[in-house]
DNA sequence: CAGGATCCTACTCGATACTG
DNA sequence: CAGTATCGAGTAGGATCCTG
């Protein structure tokens, strides 16, 4: 999405991750559950579809701060899971949330 | 760009304002020089075109994170500088940066 | 100096339909 | 249940040239 190598603060690789139209609401909604399925995230997520829900997802576990869990049973089961790494993530997220809440209408 | 109404959190709005390639570096150099003119804040946003600049901050001041001052004067010269709304971000903004340098390569 | 005007590309996001 | 495939639209961002 944006890569800015020569940059001395690394936001823009931040917003490479977290900048999407849905990906900070996807950490969101699997952070209020701690472990959540494919479709309970989708009915939460309001509004989004399956594909943007995956493509988010993916992009989140691409850079690990989701995992995810298969299940090898029919039907087919899944889980997700914030890592540590997106753990660390979310304070700032409430801040940002919380500061939206205070400066945006 | 975003927009996404019903929803419990008002992250979407918070990257309606920031979450575009360069809103928040902007904000980053502005910040550091208290007062800034717009060739001099191109220069130092390293990689940016005048047009990615005007809109940026077209988007910044619309959204009063960010206030312009002309001086009628020939040749031009406008500055820039940060509102309290604007000002109240940067923590948040060094805590996003804190965290990409600790957890993004 | 500080932009505006134009034109263009690339990528994100979405709708719909289908599958192991 | 948890996705994939395909196609299409909208828009952010860029290149280049021009101006009060």
């Amino acid at each position: 999405m944006l890569t800015n190598k020569n940059w001395n603060c690394s936001m823009s690789r931040v917003l490479d991750v977290v900048g999407g139209k849905w990906r900070m609401n996807i950490l969101w909604v699997i952070n209020k559950h701690k472990r959540v399925r494919f479709n309970q995230l989708r009915r939460e997520v309001e509004g989004i579809t399956t594909i943007s829900l995956t493509r988010g997802l993916d992009v989140l576990i691409e850079n690990q701060l989701v995992e995810k869990y298969d299940f090898e049973t029919m039907p087919l089961h899944t889980e997700y899971e914030l890592t540590e790494k997106g753990k660390s993530l979310m304070p700032i997220l409430k801040d940002l949330n919380q500061w939206g809440k205070e400066w945006l209408q």
